[in-house]
Formats: structure tokens, sequence, C-alpha cells
DNA sequence: TAATCCATGTTGACAATGTAAAGATTGAGG
DNA sequence: CCTCAATCTTTACATTGTCAACATGGATTA
């Protein structure tokens, strides 16, 4: 099925063909010629599978979504207590931002994550690192025998979600010279 | 010099033409061919006064950050001690793109804060933003008679930034229901 | 089995866009 | 008055997103 004419799973060889496009040379040189060229398929062929460009951009970012959540899961996976998950969770979400600060700038650069959030019926209504992060906050909770009203909670949880997205976001500005090693986890800014 | 060959400023006339566009359909729908038409010029005109497409995003950037710059010095002059001007800083930092979300994606949006940065000689080394933030800072220090080495100085700021940073960021995103009108000051999320 | 259908790909076309090259226009300074 | 350089126009071209018409072939069904 590798040059016959139909592909036989184009849909994902578009969406990896686009992770790599990105990885290599970033988001605007990414083109949807470009894609299909690089799966050996015509020009018009994505739109077999997506409605527009913004369609496979939006399949993109699921894709790379998830790659993030699996790695805050198996952060969050052998930690003893919730604190410890939460911890863990905000040094997972700078390390792998600092790593990849192109996904930073895709993810999270256009502001809109309604989109590719739709798509993905699992995530119900929260971004899923927001949602994992809510499930380790009310853990957390639980644990420590702590009751506190909604609202409260809710100012816990943008406050903790601001300042390690805020973190990963200054982490990923070219142009700010830091001092910091966002990887080294002896830089304990977080706690 | 409205309708003579040379236009007078058009240099300027670009800039706010790129603005207009920005406020009125996004930074995705501005083209220099459209910047050029709205100021009554030739699709090539432009490259009189920019080498690229992004040497005039970047200068409208500059502009925006002055607007913006302008409203943090204005929320900060009035202010008695330090540690006021600080907190007044965060709240017009979250007003400020609370009420044009799109300025946000525009700013930060592909994090490469140095091209515009660096066209603007008066910023030196640090963002402008960040640059009033450690001067308040330092005179925040002063007048409560702390002394702390450099480096936890420089965390201390991190954090502030990253803290403001990351509520404005999610103030801005699409997508994100909260329940928090980021304009009013009695949401005394920061204090 | 053979006919049919529809998802999947291809080809060709078009408009919008960024950009470069070559030339026109004009105000300022010698 | 003349020249020159900055500014603007025209023309041209490659890239890109998108659409429409058509081709292909595996699965469904008569």
């Amino acid at each position: 099925m590798a040059d016959s004419y139909h592909h036989g799973n184009l849909r994902q060889a578009l969406i990896d063909a686009g992770i790599k496009i990105i990885n290599e040379s970033g988001e605007e040189s990414l083109s949807l010629r470009k894609v299909a060229a690089e799966c050996n398929v015509s020009h018009a062929a994505p739109y077999a599978h997506f409605k527009s460009k913004e369609e496979l951009i939006d399949a993109i970012k699921s894709n790379v979504t998830d790659q993030f959540m699996e790695e805050l899961e198996a952060a969050v996976s052998d930690k003893a207590t919730a604190e410890e998950a939460i911890i863990a969770m905000g040094r997972t979400y700078l390390t792998f931002f600092s790593r990849n600060p192109d996904y930073f700038v895709f993810l999270f650069g256009k502001q809109n994550i309604n989109a590719h959030l739709q798509m993905n019926k699992d995530y119900k209504n929260d971004y899923p690192p927001f949602a994992l992060l809510k499930k380790m906050y009310k853990k957390y909770l639980e644990e420590k025998g702590i009751e506190k009203p909604f609202e409260e909670q809710e100012i816990d949880l943008i406050k903790i979600w601001a300042m390690v997205h805020g973190m990963a976001s200054i982490a990923c500005m070219k142009g700010v010279k830091s001092s910091f090693d966002w990887n080294d986890p002896d830089e304990r800014l977080l706690v």
C-alpha cells in the first residue's frame, strides 16, 4: 500500500509530516502543499481528510497535546501524595516546553484552544492539562482534609496554572536572557 | 500632500493602517497589500520603508508596546509606595489585555520579542514592562530596607512576572470559561 | 461473479500574497 | 537650473489555499 493509488493511512501520515515540518522549520513554514509532498501525494489530497489547513493544524495540536499529556500523566503516576504530584506536574510542564519551545508557540500562540479541544470529545470541558491539575488539586484537598468554598478553589487553581504557564512562557521567549536552566530539577523556582 | 505622488508620512500611516486591520479582523488577515491599499498606495510601496512584512509587523509591535507602556507608567506614577505601584502594574497588565485579547496574541504569540525589542534602542536589554517592574521592585526593596542576594531578586521578579503574565494568558484564552472579570478591581486575585 | 458506489487521489485552474527588478516622480541641495 | 536620492509605480514571478472536474480501486451488493 506504499505506492498504490490509495495511501492507506494518509490522515495520520499528514499529521506526522506536519509535526516533522514544524519541528524542522517552524509553524510559519508549514504549508498544505509541503505536507502533501512530504507524503508523496498530490497537493489537493489532504482535502479528502481535512476541510482546510486549519483543520489539519488543529489535528496536529491534538496530537501534540496528547504527547504532552502522556508526560504529565507519567510524572503524576508514581507520586505518593497529591502534593508531590502537583509539583511534578509543574516541573514536567516546564521541562516539556523548555525542550521544545516551538510547541509552546504552536499550542498557545494563537490562544484559541477551542478548536482542537472540541475535536477530541474526551476533553469534555476543560483543557486536558488543566483537568488533570484540577483532579490532583481536589485529591490534595482531600488528603490534607482541607475544606474550601468553590470560588477559592478556582482561584487556587488559576494561580497555580498561571504561575507555571507564565514561567513556561518566559522560558520559551526568545530574546529573554535568563540565568535559569528550566530543565534543572535543582532550580526550585516552583516551591 | 494627501494626493501627491509622495505620501508625506507613509511609514507611520502604514503602521496605523496595520493596527486598524489587526483590530478589525485579526493578525492573520493582515497583508502588506491590504495595508498599502488602505493607504491608497501601490502594493510595493511599503518596501521603501520596510524590508519585509516582518519588519512592518515588528514596527507595529513596537507601537503597541509603547501604548502598553504608557498605561503601565500612568498606573505607576501616582502611587505613594513601590508596593502599591507593583500591584497597580499587575492590574493594568491584566486590564490592558482583557480589553484587547488580540494584542496579547499579537505581542507574545510568536514569542519572539527580540526583533521589535532591538529596533527601539531605548529598550536596552530588558523588555520594557519587565524593566519597569524591575525598577519598581528595587525601589520596593529600598523602601522596606530589605537586602537580598541578586539571584533571589531575579527569582522574585520572574515569579511576579510569571504570575501576572500567566493570568493574562489565561484571561486571553478563548475557550477557557472563567468566572472572573479580570477588569474588575474587586477581583483580588493578585494579592 | 459482475456491476456499482463512494471514499480517496489527481489534475488543472484561480485569486491572494510576498517579494524582486526596473523605471517614474519629485523635493532638496549644490 | 540640475542632479540625485528617496519615494512610489508597474510588471513579473513563485508560493500558497482552495475549488471543481475527473480518475481509481476496494468494498458492497445484486
